[in-house]
This record gives C-alpha cells, structure tokens and sequence, in this order.
DNA sequence: AATTATTGCGCAAACGTTTGTTTTTATTGT
DNA sequence: ACAATAAAAACAAACGTTTGCGCAATAATT
C-alpha cells in the first residue's frame, strides 16, 4: 500500500525546497523566475511519487475549496435531480465539486444545511430556497459566500437569480386553455409565497382577464403529489366542474391523475389537464400530457456561470435572468368547438 | 459583516485555553475532566460568537474528512437519483457528507471521477460501478478505502455489496408472465455482463426452463430508453411476436412504450409488459405498468451502515447482502386463457 | 504534616499547504 | 574590479484544528 507523498517529500527527493516545489506545481514558477531544468525536474519526481495535492491544507491555507453546494427542496423530484445533474457537470468544468443538500422543504433543515456546508468553507453556493424566508441568505452574502438562486427567488432583493419565464409561461398555457375554447378552469398551485408560483397565478390570472374568462379557480399550496391530489379531488366535488386543470408542477399533476384515475374522469373526454416542467414520462401517459416546459439545462448553465464570475472575477453585480419557456402540446387538452 | 469566528476567538473571550475550548466543543470534557461550569461557559460563548468549526483545519489535523462519496452511473436515472437522495439522508445522520459524482455510465469517467474523489480525503464511498472492471476498485480498498458497491457488483470478490435479489425478482416476474398464460417471452436486457443483468437473465431463464418454455429470447444491451426503443422495435419485426416483454429497467421500458405506441400495439391487448424498478409515473401510464420493485430506501440505508461500520469501527470483513424484490400487480400483464 | 491521588486545565507540536519576505548566487554595467 | 541589478531559491509564518503530555491546585490518605 503505497503511502500518500506530500508535497515535502517532493522536495527531499528532488533537493529543492518546500517553496520551490509549491510554486512550480501551482503553475507560478514563471512569476518567481524559477528555472525550466529546476520545473522539469520537480514535476518528474511528484509525478514519480503520484503526488495528489492534500485538498484540506490547501484549503486552509487560501481559504478556497474548489467546492461549490447546491441546495434543492427534494432530490426525489426529477425536476431538482436534473438540475443536480446538470450543475454537477457544469461546475466540473471549473474543476470544482458540488455539494448536494436536500431541505426537504422545510425552511429550518434548509439553515441547517446551510450552516453544515458553510463549515466546509464553500466558495460558493446555488440554492433552490424552499420558503419566503431570506434573511439568512442575504445575511451569508454580506459574509461574502457567492450566491444565486435558481428556480426559486426573491424579487427586488441584491440576489442574483436564474428561473424561467414563469409569468409567460403560465400566461401561455392559460391563453392555449382558452384557445381551445376553455371557459371554467382551475388551477392548482404551489408554495403560497415562493415568486415562481405568484408569477405563475399572475400569468394565468392575466390570462383569464385578458380573455374575458371569470370563471377560474386557484387553489392548493405545495408542490407535491398529494397536494395535487386532493386538491383535484376537490375540484371534482364542486357544483360546476372546470373543463381544463392546470398543475403548476409535475408532481401536481401526478396528483391529478391519481385523482382522476380514481374518480374515472377521463383525459381529455372528461376533463383537459395541462403542466408546468417536462419529464421523459409525460410522454407515455395515457394521453401524454400538454405542458410548459423550463429550461432547466440553460438555467443550471447559467446559474453557474454567475456563480463563478462572481467566484473568481468578484463580479459582484447582481444578476436576474429569466428563460423563456416553451409550450408543448401534446394530447391531454381538449378542444371544445365553440357555440356561435 | 460577522467575521467567521474560530476557537481561538472562544479561548480569548471565554478566558480558557484553545485546549479546553476544543475538547468541551469535541464533547470530550468528560474524559478530561471539565468541570460543568466551564463547559457551560465555553459552549455559551460558541453559541455567541456562531462558531462553527472548520472543517479543513479538522481534517487536516485528523485526517478525517467526514466526507463519502457517491458514483452513479446517471444522475438523470430516477432510480439512481432516488438512490443519492436516500444515500445522502442516511450519511447525514453520521453527521457526513456525500460528493455526488456522475460516471455517465463510461468506465473511464469513472476513474476519473474516483480519483479526483480521493484528493479531498474521502472516509469511503459507496459506488454503483458502471463497467466489467473493478481493479481500480480493488486497488483502492487496497489503499485503504471503505468501499461499497450498490445495485450492480462483482461477486466472488472481497467488496462488499448490497443489492437487490435480481435472479428472484426476475425469476417471479417470468414465473408470474408464465402462469398468466404467455408462451412467447422477449426480455429485454441491459448492460450485458453487470451482475445484476447477469443475475436476472439467469432468473428469467430458469423460470423458462423450469415451467417448459421454449419461445423466449433476450436482446438489448443498456439500461437506457434507446435500447429499449431499439429492441422493442426489433422485436415487433418478427415472424412470431412474443406475447409479453419483460423489460429489465424502468428506461427500457421507457423506451419499449415509446416505440409500442409509434406501432399503436396496445398494452396488453396486443402486448403485454413487465418491468424492473418502481417509479411513481408508472401508475399514470395506461395501463399502469406491472413490475418488480426493488428496495431502494433499503439497499441505501443497508450500504450505509456497512460503510460506516468499516469506517469507523474498522470491520473489515466483506459484507454480501441481497435484499427481496416486490412483484406489483398492475394492468400491463394480459391473463391468456389456456386451451385444453 | 507529608505524601499521594485526583481534578481541572494549558503548552506546544503537528497536519500539508501557500506566500510575503529574505537570502544566496549569477549577471551586468562601468 | 566592484558595485548594482537580476535571477533563483529558501525561510518561516500562517491557516484552525486536535491531542500527547505535563503541571498546578485541591482533596484524600497516611
């Protein structure tokens, strides 16, 4: 078992010093005129010791850890697993590794998060902020941690965000509902606060108002499955049923068709249902699903790329940068010919 | 802006010694014998002063890193991004960290990715190894790394595993297609000479042989939705279709549904369909989708504990650990009335 | 009163780097 | 030949912890 070199046995065996060593393999040997027989000679002998640089002194020493952490709601949700995904991938192009914290949601494990990866001395951090609270992300950025959000963010606050066009979205897949002659519909939402979910309400309220349309419902108050479910299970109970659903996220709608399945209320015969984000498996649902989808690799592309010009240039401008969304339509709305 | 505070700072203005201060924050004050009083002082001044250790400087001096890592071969993978989330809560409650590191299912990626792992002192790692080689997993155990293999392992060697029992779950997935009538059985597989693979072709051809069924064939060669797709197709080209598809991942089935439904074959009037993993979705699709279910949350907790078993109380004995799968009856299965 | 045991805590080295400053050696100009 | 300058490399401190050892003060035992 073949010890781990250090940076000093390097020096020993190649009779320079620890400095020497150092600079040559941090790439600084030109800046201290170090000469290219001495730099040759360094680099053959740690690479004849298969020196891997011991990450934790390095770090203490610069006080950089060439780690960035992601925070998302909940890794089981394909949407935030993407995401994990791409920033993973991105952020290796920088050399750097990403921590994955999961807050499960819930504001007080997403502090708790926050604190246990600050301790690893991030350089960095992207967050998907689960509540309406954000006065301990500001007060980290204050402490100097880079920070953006994505998907979800605060409006008017000095915090970078990347997230998609929630208010054309919703607003375009409300104007599609309608086009199709739509003219009660309800829509399921998600966490109250958060900004996605207001534009969302905002466009498709926009929407109705726009079209003339004053029969709509908003209801519902997470991004979850079960949310999605009984909230669809309401929507079946009322007097006058809506012809169109539209569930503000993926897992909303998997709630939906629980609930529809349930009640045997048939898509689109019975009843149109549109989405919010994309998913391999919409497609293969009976009928595949209408939806809006984000752009989830551009945000994380994004989102990454302030947070390293924020990293290493010190860019501390504050960036806001909503994506386009895109309306796939596939077979779960119906179109209902209008009575002229 | 609160400057990060240190043990240094608590030793000033609790008036103790950084000694002190370090073994009271250590919860070692008892074995050495600090009295009450001043561990309720030191711990206050922490609490004022928002300490909260750094890691780099505790590695450095322990050589402990309170880190594992996590290689899947696709994050995207619901059923690996599942895998990460559970792997990821189970490590929290031993107050560690997991990397995630995505091998995008390339062996060389791979080794990468488990080299660059290793420069921040990883304590151990759990990995889903994606290829036929395993030296340079061996070579690490060597040097002295907990190392555990999930879903897909080697047998006959000394590295530990936990996964699911593949040659059962198969076994009865095929058994159940059987005494549902089907006498023509296609099975789709994945990567060729994973064990898993291996393991439930294996199952899937005893059942065959134990109940007399001759008409079967196995085809495919990824986990992926292509391979699915690619092979379904082929399938449907033949003289004689087989009546059911056994499909050895939740992504090949992806892709036999995708290209079942381009050539309108109905599931299971005209086909019938069996498949690996659980996911959500696979209830929304029509028909709901009858599978093997394999224990994730399990497998994940179970690889944990060996993990850590090794790394901390240094048990070094090779743990192999199949957990039972779960056939759950859906619809996609069509009952064929025997004849006699 | 002297010895020993116990309690409570601190000294200082070490972990493996990076880096501002300094020293040594070689080169140049006059 | 001798300073002055440039080139090459080394010294030593620092990053924030943990921990083996040691020491003083008090308590317990003779």
């Amino acid at each position: 078992m073949q010890q781990k070199s250090n940076i000093v046995d390097i020096a020993e065996k190649s009779g320079f010093s620890i400095t020497t060593v150092s600079r040559v393999l941090n790439g600084k040997a030109d800046k201290y005129r170090i000469s290219k027989a001495t730099q040759q000679k360094i680099k053959s002998t740690a690479e004849e010791l298969n020196y891997v640089p011991n990450e934790f002194a390095r770090n203490l020493r610069t006080g950089r850890s060439k780690t960035i952490a992601l925070i998302v709601p909940s890794l089981k949700n394909p949407f935030f697993a993407e995401m994990a995904s791409f920033i993973n991938l991105e952020a290796r192009k920088y050399d750097y590794i990403t921590l994955i914290g999961d807050s499960d949601d819930d504001i007080n494990i997403e502090k708790e998060e926050i604190i246990q990866l600050s301790s690893r001395n991030i350089d960095g951090m992207i967050i998907v902020p689960c509540g309406e609270e954000w006065d301990h992300l500001l007060k980290k950025q204050e402490e100097g941690l880079p920070l953006v959000c994505v998907d979800r963010y605060f409006e008017d606050l000095d915090l970078s965000f990347v997230s998609s066009n929630n208010y054309d979205g919703a607003y375009s897949a409300s104007k599609y509902l309608i086009e199709q002659g739509h003219k009660t519909v309800a829509c399921i939402q998600g966490v109250k606060y958060s900004t996605p979910n207001r534009q969302r309400v905002k466009g498709f309220e926009d929407a109705m108002a726009d079209f003339g349309i004053t029969s709509y419902t908003v209801s519902g108050d997470a991004f979850s499955e079960q949310n999605g479910y009984l909230e669809t299970k309401l929507l079946l109970q009322q007097k006058i049923r809506p012809t169109a659903i539209f569930a503000f996220s993926n897992t909303i709608a998997m709630g939906c068709l629980k609930a529809l399945k349930e009640e045997k209320v048939k898509i689109p015969g019975d009843i149109s249902l549109i989405t919010f984000d994309d998913n391999p498996y919409l497609n293969y649902i009976e009928p595949p699903l209408t939806r809006i989808s984000q752009p989830v690799e551009d945000i994380c592309k994004i989102a990454v790329k302030i947070l390293f010009s924020r990293i290493v240039e010190n860019d501390k401008t504050v960036k806001r940068v909503l994506l386009k969304t895109k309306l796939k339509v596939k077979e779960s709305v119906k179109s209902i010919p209008v009575l002229s």
